[in-house]
DNA sequence: TGACGTTATAACCGCTTTGTAACCCGTCGA
DNA sequence: TCGACGGGTTACAAAGCGGTTATAACGTCA
């Protein structure tokens, strides 16, 4: 599991690697924003650690940045008092945050957890009712059928789907998962993903028996 | 999803249910420590947030006397300055904190957050005698009937009325919580709602239950 | 660069939900 | 007895939502 994290206090960026490498991560270290930026182009770290007050590159804008391309779960770092950093930072896309100072443990904690809730734990195929995912090969075989390709997109909203099988997802959860920040405008751009989603894994597209519509709150992948 | 908030300044109270119940939570309000701490065995919230100073139970006793029996995010509200009290705070097992004052936005994106990181994000079904609503799916299930499927205005009217069950919810109060604004004319919206929601909840919608009028008040859901 | 697969934007349709208005019918006080 | 009032009911218009299709923009790779 490779993490990304960026801090100009060269003390705690330290601590941080330490931490997280004892952990048994693999922590790629940036001390500005411009080089996360680029760190993050050629690594592809599966988790970003943001401070917000940094040189060259700000935390916003490399969380702006990031979020134009990828929904690699980000957790910000603020110093303690700053309200509206913070908000910023969440409506930037940001996953969660750190006030400093904070505890080598604390962060441990808070990085598991991201990376429990993003589902990057687990690389073992996904598998509910007749559903089989597979994330790394980005296919999904429905029953006994060929496995089929699913596009980046398509791939994240069934595994969300998937990880809350059988109850309701609402749109905007969606949207927030698969695209990253977004207004709560892009409706169509879930109708445009479901529609194609469900010409993939439906017998009968225009009726759905996996993949539902729960009308006013959004979708739900009903198994047996 | 249930949210407690206590706080002995009314004003802000108020704010804060309604900056929360106008984002789709459910707020159940305490003036001060001990009706803080009865609300939360009796109500069961799935978040909770405390002023500090307040009389009867201070802000410290009512996390502490929290966490003793649940895991349970809670969120400290602090003023500016103090912080000997924060870290107490936190000690003492709360998961963030605000210091006053603070905007509504600020307060609305730090309680998304502390639910998305507690893994909360899905709200257990509301039960109220033998109305079962789940906000998730936007449902009720009556007794042992199917379930069926409910509209957002009706929803949040259910939710409004299942909060305080029992006791009579005057129309200002449901036009500001459903609707968010009040007005003279708005009357006839509440009408048309209660309306629907009977047929949807009632065996026979001509002689309401359970969804009952108090003339000239509001109206109250009954339960057995 | 051009071809291809993918993603974004827009327009349309039908249906549901919501808003607006009118009317009905009791109650209550003048 | 009348008329105003509050609440229930009905009818209909307006707005919104989800499904569908078409087309444009984008990215990638040869």
């Amino acid at each position: 599991m490779k993490i990304l994290s960026a801090d100009d206090d060269k003390d705690l960026l330290a601590l941080i690697a330490f931490t997280l490498s004892q952990a048994g991560y693999l922590v790629i270290k940036a001390g500005d924003g411009v080089q996360a930026l680029r760190a993050f182009e050629s690594e592809g770290p599966d988790l970003v650690i943001l401070d917000i007050n940094m040189p060259g590159a700000s935390g916003f804008q490399v969380c702006e940045a990031i979020r134009t391309k990828s929904r690699v779960p980000v957790m910000m770092l603020t110093v303690r008092g700053e309200e509206e950093d913070l908000v910023r930072a969440l409506e930037l896309g940001a996953d969660d945050y750190l006030t400093k100072p904070f505890s080598p443990r604390t962060l441990l904690a808070r990085v598991k957890a991201l990376l429990r809730r993003a589902g990057m734990e687990n690389t073992a195929p996904l598998v509910a009712g007749r559903i089989r995912l597979d994330v790394d090969e980005h296919t999904v075989q429905v029953g006994s059928n060929a496995p089929l390709r699913l596009t980046k997109l398509e791939l994240r909203l069934l595994q969300m789907l998937i990880a809350n099988a059988g109850h309701t997802v609402s749109s905007d959860r969606l949207l927030m998962q698969v695209w990253g920040h977004k207004g709560s405008g892009d409706r169509q751009l879930l109708k445009q993903l479901v529609h194609r989603l469900r010409h993939k894994i439906e017998i009968d597209p225009a009726a759905p028996q996996m993949l539902q519509t729960a009308p006013g709150a959004g979708y739900k992948l009903v198994v047996d």
